[in-house]
DNA sequence: GTTCGTTTCAAACGATCGTTTAAAAGGAAA
DNA sequence: TTTCCTTTTAAACGATCGTTTGAAACGAAC
């Protein structure tokens, strides 16, 4: 048996989503069961209230899996999280490596920036296979523990610094701080229509049903006007 | 002993903060204990990581006071919610009425509509004796539970339903459809930075260290902006 | 077939969960 | 003081939690 006490509790999880345990062979597929069912049930339930016993059991694997492979729910958390935002903000730099390309050697448009950074949002939770995904980094920002914030946070920086200067350059009125401001404003409308679309369903009594594409242009419109707002500059 | 099993279970709650058991006299004081410190570890931690006998040790009730008082855990969830909730509805509509009267018989500004609508959340979250209020209220739109939806939905509705008129006024340009929309982006964005603005502090690397006023201004500016963006009429 | 490292398994660990119980304590009315 | 109802209390209920254990099953190497 791999000892897997000797790996440190709090694993700042490396360079990516390598497993808690070194592992080859056919238990790739125990492993990414678990990853998989953990995923949705944590985005439909919540962290705290999804236990191990509600993972192994729909994934149809032993117990004692998730603490062989994952060392602990907590770094199990992680890995679920690490691994649904990659590639979701990958899309988003193509996209916007994409408009650059093809504004060359202007700048980018303040709606492609906008296209880039959103498009995958509702690309995401509008797929019925996908939405999971979003509605777990929805609520990984208000879920207790620290260490959930930490991962999302170090997933958003990145993103974050390559958008900026394009921003800076789209919206040269405002100062850097406006921009910060208004970003935040934006990416609050983009997460909490995410998540939470049916409400706005319920809200408008059906007379909104939102979908990927309609809700993209309406959120752009809306964000680009925002943002183009006159600042204090 | 008072009889609280004959109670409904999953109790409407009636029509409003009414304690779970008629009671009388004294009992007051650890009725309200229960809820104050209910309300401040369900902020901080969410609801079902926050356990009753952390509430009642924090309190300094015994741990049966609670069901004692509420009947569940869910119904003091409940409670709760109702409570935080509807002196901060009633504060939105005493300011849409005052904007009222002000601008009688002339349709009310769109920005004066915005800060009533917008001006409690922020008054709130940044009083350090009541932001934990606001957090609930974001953490109740992400949490397991329909119940806690419901109780949410049904405290937004009559606020809703006496600001849209004041809202068609001010954008005679959108569709109704688009005001939706428009609105709920706005609460997005409203939500999102009343509950995680140290989010944006630590984006902007400590630029932006939003406070009431700031952050009342920023945001109005911004959806003030969005609002009045071309619509399809 | 035997060996060895990996993976799975059933079972149990101690801890904590929400809830219930029956008795004790308290306090006003008689 | 006695009565009656409300409130508080300590203790226990069964259930579920995350985690650990040691043995069984598996699969390639020899």
């Amino acid at each position: 048996m791999v000892d897997v006490k000797n790996t440190e509790s709090k694993s700042e999880a490396g360079a990516g989503p390598l497993p808690h345990n070194v592992h080859s062979g056919p238990h790739a597929e125990t492993y990414q069961r678990i990853l998989n069912v953990a995923e949705g049930l944590f985005a439909k339930n919540g962290f705290s209230a999804t236990s191990m016993r509600g993972i192994t059991s729909e994934a149809g694997v032993n117990l004692a899996s998730v603490n062989y492979y994952f060392g602990s729910k907590e770094n199990l958390i992680v890995q679920v999280l690490s691994r649904a935002i990659r590639p979701f903000n990958e899309e988003r730099l193509s996209h916007l490596n994409a408009a650059i390309s093809k504004s060359m050697p202007n700048p980018v448009p303040l709606q492609e920036v906008l296209h880039a950074l959103i498009q995958p949002c509702f690309n995401m939770c509008f797929d019925p296979t996908k939405q999971q995904v979003f509605q777990l980094m929805g609520r990984s920002l208000s879920e207790e523990g620290e260490f959930i914030k930490e991962v999302v946070n170090k997933e958003w920086h990145p993103i974050l610094a390559k958008f900026n200067p394009h921003l800076r350059a789209a919206l040269p009125h405002l100062t850097e701080e406006e921009i910060f401001w208004r970003l935040h404003f934006t990416m609050g409308a983009v997460i909490h229509t995410g998540c939470h679309h049916q409400q706005l369903t319920l809200m408008s009594a059906g007379l909104c049903r939102p979908d990927g594409a309609r809700t993209l242009k309406q959120i752009i419109d809306y964000a680009t006007a925002g943002l183009l707002a006159p600042g204090s500059k």
